[in-house]
DNA sequence: CGGATTTGACCTGCGC
DNA sequence: GCGCAGGTCAAATCCG
């Protein structure tokens, strides 16, 4: 691998001169560079493995398990932007994200490449339907969420019950399992815990982490009524690594604009319709993808090149990946080859 | 002053 | 049943 190579792939110093870095975009570039825009040129994007693209796959899981806001969901939650140098993300099966006892593995496949967390990038979705879902976070998040649900539900009916009796009430039958929203966990080089990705987030909890020197933080959307959470932590095998955790959908379709001046990272377009369609996300999301490996002020021709590939892989074509059955585990949606593209 | 963050307490689930 | 760990709540505090 050459060393243009290793900038697409996202070595430090490729992202650490952006101010705002596009998730988006991060979570492409393996793929990306699987189709070979890394060595200078579109070499043959068509004839990418497949398996290579299902990054993509896992967002469209994602949009598509949800309700018309999910775009928004994605539009945002995958657009990072920010402070954090997000030279690198892996996403990761959620529920291998346990720092230092599950830190991805190499079984999960982003984490294929140990050797070079710092360049890898690697993404999974976890769980998106609730059917064979890999393992215990992703199920648990449902059941807490639906016993969140099952809360307010319960608050709702009963506004008359004490503060108290509200919060320590147990709305849950017997034996009910909770669910959790979907979920979606990836990894991300940035010297910033909580990334900057287009929506309001309050933070409701500190938490640390068992055989980890970092805590974990929670962090709760702050549209109304929006349900979505996300957790943050740092990896302690390797402190560069954020790994965050989104779980839930956007309720709101706009991410809204962060409190204190920063850019909207993604915005769907004024026209879009109610209910925007995922090609239609995926078009905007490839066009910030190829942004940013072309470079954010001029991309190049590579980049212009390659944005036009990605939406071609991008609408009816990524479609198709959408029916592919969720692994969910990165070995099976990066190749190892890819992993490895970043290595000297 | 309003919103965000911090932080200790509390709850839940799970394994033993 | 108990203890542990993860997750959540909400009062206190901070900050623009």
């Amino acid at each position: 691998m050459d060393g243009e190579d290793r900038e697409l792939f996202g070595r430090h110093h490729f992202f650490q001169d952006r101010e705002e870095i596009d998730l988006s975009s991060i979570f492409s570039q393996r793929p990306a560079a699987a189709a070979g825009v890394s060595d200078g040129g579109l070499r043959g994007l068509d004839d990418v493995p497949r398996a290579a693209l299902t990054p993509f796959m896992s967002f469209d899981d994602y949009s598509m398990s949800g309700s018309a806001t999910s775009d928004g969901m994605l539009g945002s939650d995958f657009d990072m932007f920010g402070t954090a140098e997000a030279a690198a993300v892996e996403p990761v099966a959620d529920s291998k994200i346990n720092c230092c006892n599950g830190h991805p593995t190499p079984s999960t496949g982003g984490a294929a490449s140990p050797a070079s967390p710092n360049s890898s990038v690697s993404s999974s979705s976890a769980e998106v339907d609730g059917e064979e879902e890999p393992a215990g976070q992703c199920k648990k998040s449902k059941q807490e969420e639906e016993i969140k649900e099952q809360k307010q539900e319960a608050k709702a009916g009963d506004e008359a019950d004490s503060d108290k009796s509200k919060k320590l009430s147990k709305p849950k039958k017997k034996g009910e399992k909770r669910q959790r929203e979907p979920c979606f966990a990836f990894m991300t080089k940035s010297e910033v815990d909580h990334l900057e990705d287009g929506y309001r987030w309050r933070k409701y909890g500190q938490k640390a982490v068992k055989n980890s020197p970092f805590p974990r933080s929670y962090y709760r959307c702050t549209s109304q009524k929006c349900p979505v959470k996300k957790r943050v932590e740092r990896s302690c095998q390797d402190p560069a690594m954020v790994i965050t955790t989104y779980e839930g959908k956007h309720t709101h379709r706009s991410p809204t604009r962060t409190p204190r001046g920063s850019t909207t990272i993604f915005q769907l377009p004024a026209a879009a319709s109610p209910a925007p369609s995922t090609a239609s996300f995926h078009h905007h999301l490839l066009m910030q993808q190829a942004r940013v490996l072309g470079g954010m002020q001029q991309p190049d021709a590579n980049a212009n090149a390659y944005a036009i590939h990605l939406q071609s892989l991008g609408s009816p074509a990524m479609q198709r990946f959408q029916l592919l059955p969720d692994c969910g585990l990165l070995q099976d949606l990066v190749p190892n080859s890819l992993v490895h593209k970043d290595q000297p």
